[in-house]
DNA sequence: GGACTCAGTGAACAAGTGTTATCCCAAATT
DNA sequence: AATTTGGGATAACACTTGTTCACTGAGTCC
């Protein structure tokens, strides 16, 4: 499908990923509930019509930013746990500076999804929701491939695994929050992110001495 | 001050009541930012003019919300805390029961506070925030007072009584967020909450068996 | 090269919005 | 009993909103 590139088709997709950009930056400050289609077609510079060429409404122009944001993800996180080095601490320390780093490079998208999980839009819960079950499921799978899950079944697996995506999500959000330019607050958050992996990834090695 | 009760006062607190109702009752489907002043006034019954006698604008009624939403609550966590058996399951069994039960008697309290805790006005982001650092410094006062907590110096113990608040949190949202009538399904989301904590909680308590 | 497709335009629509100034009248004060 | 106070009503202000419709003109297809 899609065989012909063609100059309108790319167009098209301009248009529409101005939409995105404009709608994301304009998310800044307020929640999609909140997001006119004025306003973002009036960023772009586009007839508020043209909006129906690309989304039928707000809604869904949201639900393609869950995508952008969440989409490019998978292979981040299949990278940060397969790679490298056994060493627990060693790799909590490069999660956590994976999560602050992407942080950095995807703030609005980091803001976006943080904003919205709870948000007023229900379509873009549901979307948010499936990805980060993917997210869980992904992560559940490798760390059934660590020696140290022996003894585990795979629902408590999937169950732990919750908590680290939930944790990194937290995470990042309160990067986010952070001052940009406030590197001692910044610091500190990643140390409470660093410890908090660290008392669960104890819990974890641990789990079979817990008393009956 | 406010030496006399008077028939004025108590009409005045009575519509602001009204106004703070209405308002939470209307957030079920849509997130603060987009929440009008007349939506609010009309589902009262008043004038939008009369809205200024109590809010300068809906930040401040949003910032009212947590206090009605999170004011009441550290009561609750200090019995639940300090109270009772010092077997640790049993006490996570009933944190999870007692958090289960709060969403069931405060479901749209818990939904506002989920939904703007990121939400898209700042200072009702910074009034729930305000709150959960103090909830947090409240469980690590608890934590600090069990025998476990030995070695664990003050800053490290509020680095894990946040992820116990962060974790409270996210099971009450997970709980808010499920079919009210879907059992199971409610049955699953308190059972992975009760494992997560369980899992903490060995964290802390071999936390110094942890290699070098 | 002529027919067709379709992203974007321009204009109009019926509502909706926050905010202000002025007035009213019951409760509080003296 | 006369005066002041203040919560709420009324009405108007100047905008903004989502959605529709017939349209234009460049890109595509045969």
């Amino acid at each position: 499908m899609s065989h012909t590139p063609g100059i309108r088709q790319a167009q098209k997709e301009q248009t529409r990923q101005a939409l995105l950009d404009a709608g994301l930056r304009l998310l800044d400050r307020q929640s999609l509930s909140s997001l006119g289609l004025r306003e973002v077609t009036r960023a772009v510079g586009v007839t508020p019509a043209a909006f129906y060429r690309h989304f039928p409404d707000m809604a869904a122009l949201g639900v393609a930013l869950v995508s952008e944001a969440l989409g490019s993800l998978h292979a981040v996180i299949r990278n940060a746990m397969t790679a490298g080095g056994q060493d627990s601490d060693e790799l909590i320390d490069r999660t956590v500076a994976i999560t602050a780093g992407y942080v950095d490079e995807h703030r609005a998208h980091v803001r976006f999804i943080a904003r919205e999980r709870y948000g007023g839009v229900r379509p873009v819960r549901q979307a948010i929701a499936a990805e980060l079950g993917r997210f869980t499921d992904e992560v559940a799978a490798g760390l059934a491939s660590q020696p140290v899950s022996a003894g585990w079944n795979a629902a408590d697996l999937r169950v732990l695994a919750g908590l680290y995506v939930d944790h990194m999500v937290l995470t990042a959000a309160a990067i986010m929050e952070a001052p940009q330019d406030d590197r001692a607050a910044r610091e500190e958050i990643t140390r409470a992110a660093r410890l908090q992996m660290q008392i669960i990834s104890v819990g974890r090695r641990h789990w079979d001495e817990r008393p009956a």
